[in-house]
DNA sequence: TGTTAGCACTCCTCATCATTGAGTGCTAAC
DNA sequence: GTTAGCACTCAATGATGAGGAGTGCTAACA
């Protein structure tokens, strides 16, 4: 069966419809709405085609049709055009991101927001992973006979901290004068590119009593290692229960509790899926591979810093998703999110996924 | 109409039933499971009474009786007694945490996560504020030429970060310098404990270029001042998903977009009501100010530090609430606070609010 | 050969109606 | 004061049928 221009036409024409009304669609509403020079019998003959090629399905012999997983799929492939209304949008979002803050955390939690504002679906970022980004700067704080604080920056300007036990006190300047040669040591690098010979070597340097040294870089190196591997940050999850998919409680709960589990939301979205190439990443109802998922579609973006991919932006919705607003939204975002970061940030300047490939 | 032992007995039987049923209870079902020695025609004419003093409803004429949110802190004032075996758990969970961190912040999360999942139903914990909390210690890092971060340590040894312009650039040497100054004048004290005073004192004794220490001190002023004030941690939100009294989703969705408002969860919870006195607070259905809480309860606990209440940890539920269960629960949390945190930490001692004039 | 009108058929939706049963309130007897 | 008995109420349940949206098929038409 070879798939003609009208095919493609009804199958969007159902797809547009359906997105509005989350209702089956009949042969009649197309023939009236959407294609006027065809009687329903025409349009129901060629629906019964796109049924058999898997675009669209039928809750039951007497319904209309609905899009299949595959033929939101092919929608969002062929048929579907950017929207530059939802670009202005977009715009006016990222002015108001614009300035707000120095640090790349906070920024994108106020993205997650404002982008789950805007597309009244559910949004989830998860932040850079410590490991993988570069240490700007890092210093020991005094805190109490007992403890000290590690601060930690990375790239971004993103501050994590730790309290760390100390076996005795210790002198302010000492810890200063430690710090010290931990930057010069450590500045610049990921966790993942400190080994031992860097370690011998910082312990040399700072001439300090080897018992407490040894101890304090045992801590400061389980901070290291133990530092959440990336959190995971939601937003607008209710919207969800807004949308007659999920009417039914049981359903909407086991949504809600998955996204409620940072870890597997973590697994979700780093997960590499060959097909697609570097821009958006669309999954579509059954093609997710978790249960709870399947009858949502997730469209995530990866966002860099300098010349590392660390993060990602997501939406999550109903497989009946305005994909066109949705992928408009996060594209926009990424074309500006470079021009987002502090006016004139040190060296470091955040580029866009380069969407080559795309037309 | 005087309240007879009898009243009470059918009462609590009404109550006990429908915590665990969730369906109106009739006065045969009371006769058989509670009180064999009388016939249902009896207790129908003492649930009679029970309903003219209002602390019993019908939903419908040929109904069972339901608690009324009068019927139920009646039962919580009066008739609930402790319950050891909940105590026990706690036990177990205050075991789970004991030397988990060194931070207050941390522990508190791990709380809120434990106790919704021992409870089954949703905590909402509010963190110290930051603006009440004595300052431990603070610090200026350098970051790079346009910025540097102020760490802040408060009692708890609760961290917050800020990043912060520069006019221009600082020596690391002299930013330490500024810091300890800071510390010696500032450490001790609370945000609300600063004044102009303060700050000129330590203009003065930084002996720093003046343009350069008015825009920092500005700044971290701003800091300090525009400090979130108490941020909200939620944990189990999903839980109540899972009661039939949520199975309206259009309530659930209510609920659940109240709980993630922070300011009003904050307004909530530290609301002062002059009827309670120290201990725990319980507020029954209608008993809420709030619209989307009526058919709620809420226990609410307050957690010192020093000699401070400085955040409170609640739990909130159906109001077919099992009472016992989280009183018994906080209390024994409340007991166990104070052991929790940092096996030797430096002067502070977390002591628990007394329970005076509560056998 | 592609398009369309017509028609029988399917099956969901909704309203109606009777049945059932849990529960009540009242009364009269114990 | 307690209880048995009875009439009454009302939600829940299930059966029934009308209405309607939509389909698939067939035959006629351009």
């Amino acid at each position: 069966m070879d798939m003609s221009e009208r095919k493609l036409q009804i199958l969007q024409a159902i797809i547009l419809n359906y997105l509005e009304t989350a209702e089956p669609v009949g042969s009649r509403t197309i023939s009236r709405r959407f294609l006027m020079d065809l009687s329903s019998a025409t349009i129901r003959n060629e629906m019964s085609d796109l049924e058999e090629m898997g675009l669209i399905e039928q809750p039951h012999t007497s319904a209309g049709r609905i899009p299949s997983s595959k033929g939101y799929r092919l929608y969002v492939d062929q048929l579907m055009k950017r929207d530059s209304v939802d670009d202005q949008q977009v715009g006016i979002l990222m002015n108001l991101l614009k300035n707000k803050t120095l640090q790349l955390d906070s920024l994108l939690k106020e993205i997650g927001d404002l982008l789950a504002t805007l597309t009244k679906y559910t949004t989830v970022v998860t932040m850079p992973h410590l490991k993988k980004s570069a240490l700007k700067h890092l210093q020991l704080m005094p805190l109490d006979e007992h403890s000290a604080v590690l601060v930690l920056v990375t790239d971004g300007n993103i501050v994590r901290n730790h309290v760390i036990p100390l076996v005795r006190r210790l002198e302010p300047e000492t810890m200063y004068h430690i710090s010290d040669v931990l930057n010069k040591e450590l500045s610049g690098l990921s966790v993942t590119q400190m080994d031992l010979t860097l370690i011998q070597k910082i312990k040399r340097e700072c001439q300090v009593d080897s018992e407490v040294m040894e101890s304090l870089l045992n801590a400061i190196s389980d901070t290291l290692q133990h530092a959440d591997d990336g959190d995971v940050f939601t937003s607008g999850a209710t919207n969800i229960l807004s949308f007659p998919e999920f009417s039914d409680i049981a359903r909407a709960r086991s949504l809600l509790e998955f996204l409620g589990q940072k870890d597997q939301i973590l697994h979700l979205v780093n997960m590499e899926d060959k097909s697609t190439g570097p821009g958006l990443k669309i999954r579509i109802g059954t093609e997710n591979q978790i249960e709870q998922l399947h009858d949502c579609s997730i469209v995530t973006a990866n966002y860099r810093y300098g010349d590392r991919t660390i993060g990602t932006i997501s939406v999550v919705g109903p497989m009946r998703m305005d994909y066109k607003k949705v992928v408009s939204a996060l594209e926009g975002l990424m074309q500006d999110f470079p021009n987002l970061f502090a006016p004139g940030a040190d060296p470091p300047q955040i580029t866009q996924e380069d969407n080559h490939g795309k037309s």
